[in-house]
DNA sequence: CGTCAGGTTGAGCAGGTTCAAATCCAGTGG
DNA sequence: CCACTGGATTTGAACCTGCTCAACCTGACG
């Protein structure tokens, strides 16, 4: 485990610097590093694949997914602008990642992370937030799926506008079928239950774009999610 | 966030031994403490309350969980003796913890791991492992939830044959009420399906307490968990 | 002995799934 | 410009899994 023994060449250039603290790279030259691009359903990593890295998305949306023996797919979770995911229990990746549109994605290799969070409280400090973040964020989906249909859905919906940049107006970058994934639904179940908030008054469908939603009654959202 | 500022006596008392490094607790130490004991149905902590200790359980069993409005409740996770539990995303506890049965529970205050982390990479080691362990349980029960009844109770019993101290006659310190609130299903549904794994020779209920069950058919029980 | 909690089992119901068809739109090529 | 194609969405109808309500059984305990 000693730090010296097995490095790689971004630990010891980091580690070149560590006599002069204070050009040892900050949180802000870190996330200002260019991105990379990815294409709609490109993987970023898969399945089984060492996590050795970080990521953040730039622009865009991700997916994490797991593929199940029978072809099922469970969409771990979504990543918008401004998210970071790839955090792992194991040195191995267990979920996968896919762009879900044209996205571009900023990746930070764990190693050098591990060796700044050790010199630098702040970094550390920021790690550790985004990992309980993450728990937080898996306890939040544990607790939305064991409900019903419309209330996973209400609360989906509720969740992504607390994420999305505006305020009532949702532009979902993902289909009804990744939605269905992710909540254990199927399409059909999501499409309907999307019409039936509609029915309600509780969103509007913007059509033609059937993924761009308005929140129209955000309280009756919270008690369908809650109740 | 200075050390110095608001520290609790039990930070202090550590301090005080920081200029002496080798006499500052160690991991083993820490986890031989006195434990304290929790009757049956007894809360360890409430939804709410300020999250400053970390637990291990040294015998018996405990749950974490949360109650919506409706008065349904969700079990997000057992623990069983030698697991840790009450890591937290936020600083607050988002669940509840109750023994499940008579119980003893080591409580260690999460300031002076804090601390001690600082100072002690093992320690900080461990905690992170812990938590990485964490996520990774709670990202596997999420995929439990997406499936079926027969799967989720299957791949229940596989992960609690896993953690038992023995290697295929599980004592399960649940009741079928709390595996249901668990995996999101009735008692009944639990049991039933209980029945139908005997009825398959993939299990022994071990009457007349029915907590006892005997695994009789892994290979069995993992097709279906996993179909 | 009666009571109570935990467990099992049955019958009917309801929410979601499955299968199928129709619609709508974006992109493509004539 | 328009027809054609394919992907995404919506909607309908039949079916099935898991829920609800209920009865019954067993063992523990006052």
């Amino acid at each position: 485990m000693g730090v010296p023994s097995k490095t790689s060449p971004e630990v010891n250039r980091a580690l070149a610097h560590s006599e002069r603290p204070f050009s040892l790279p900050t949180w802000a030259e870190i996330v200002a590093a260019a991105p990379r691009a990815y294409d709609r359903d490109v993987e970023i990593f898969g399945q089984q694949e060492p996590a050795d890295c970080l990521y953040k998305v730039v622009s865009g949306a991700v997916r994490t997914c797991s593929v199940l023996r029978d072809g099922r797919r469970h969409i771990a979770g979504f990543y918008l602008a401004g998210d970071f995911f790839g955090f792992e229990a194991d040195n191995r990746h267990a979920l996968s990642a896919e762009a879900i549109c044209s996205s571009e994605i900023l990746v930070i290799k764990r190693s050098v992370l591990t060796v700044l969070a050790e010199h630098d409280k702040d970094i550390a400090r920021r790690l550790r937030h985004m990992m309980n973040g993450e728990l937080g964020r898996t306890q939040a989906y544990v607790t939305r799926l064991i409900k019903t249909s419309c209330e996973r859905v209400a609360s989906f919906l509720l969740e992504m506008a607390e994420r999305s940049p505006t305020v009532d107006e949702i532009e979902l970058p993902m289909s009804r079928q990744e939605i269905g994934d992710h909540l254990g639904l199927t399409l059909e179940t999501v499409s309907r239950t999307f019409s039936k908030f509609e029915a309600l008054a509780a969103i509007q469908i913007e059509r033609p774009n059937a993924r761009n939603v308005t929140l129209r009654n955000r309280a009756a959202l919270q008690r369908i999610s809650t109740c």
